[in-house]
DNA sequence: GATAAAGCCTGTAGTCACTACAGGTTCAAG
DNA sequence: CTTGAACCTGTAGTGACTACAGGCTTTATC
């Protein structure tokens, strides 16, 4: 499952240990069983995080479906505000951006011992 | 200190433990006491933290600074490997922003059962 | 049926950058 | 001199994994 879903198997086990993924059928031998909806199920996990989603909000979403209550209103909730979450990202690094970008413009690079970067940095 | 840096006092402690920080000096009874290069060196890791830096990049830095072997190259080199790894994070951000956009305009977000934010996830 | 190598198993500990205690001591103001 | 705020040490927890150690199972080949 690790090969078909691309989620690294360990971290595949440690889905199953915080519960966002079902305990699998077992081989004679102890090795775990996946079938088709453990994979979707996996899938849907890796493309949130994929969106960026905390495992916690993922268990959210994930508990709508399993519980077969899965409101558009609630689940656009839950992505709205996530959504306000990356913008607000964005608009930090961005800021951070610019002051580097003109921090590295106004530093020569040369091989001197006065760094505008660093006194900028440090005052 | 914590008050003047606008660090918290536990992560001055931290940064103590893990040799970002010098050990100071300490009162009788054994409270720590700072003076104005600490504070100096404190400040100079907040506002780097602030740019996103991590410690041990900023560990890099401030070996510099300490062995008097700042040099223009070298922090240019430091910042601007920084800055792709920032216009990188932003990047990939704008994608996630367009696509989770996309997907809550799609979404009625109506007390009803299907979700095509839910479907677009799970295929 | 024997063997070997690949892949699985459990459990623990490490990562980063803090934060949150518990249980005790010291300091500064009144 | 008392009180309460702020400090002290040390350990454990956070999120989302990753990296082992030391063992067992499966699969392919002979």
């Amino acid at each position: 499952m690790a090969e078909l879903s691309g989620v690294n198997s360990e971290t595949i086990r440690y889905y199953e240990k915080i519960s966002l993924l079902p305990e699998p059928d077992r081989s004679a031998g102890g090795h775990r069983v996946y079938y088709e909806d453990d994979l979707k199920r996996l899938s849907f996990i890796r493309r949130c995080r994929e969106m960026g989603f905390s495992l916690e909000e993922i268990r959210g979403l994930l508990s709508l479906v399993d519980g077969n209550q899965v409101s558009c209103r609630r689940v656009k909730t839950i992505a709205d505000e996530h959504l306000l979450d990356i913008r607000a990202k964005i608009s930090d690094l961005k800021k951070i951006e610019k002051t580097l970008t003109k921090l590295s413009a106004d530093c020569s690079g040369r091989e001197v011992p006065e760094c505008p970067i660093i006194e900028a940095l440090h005052i």
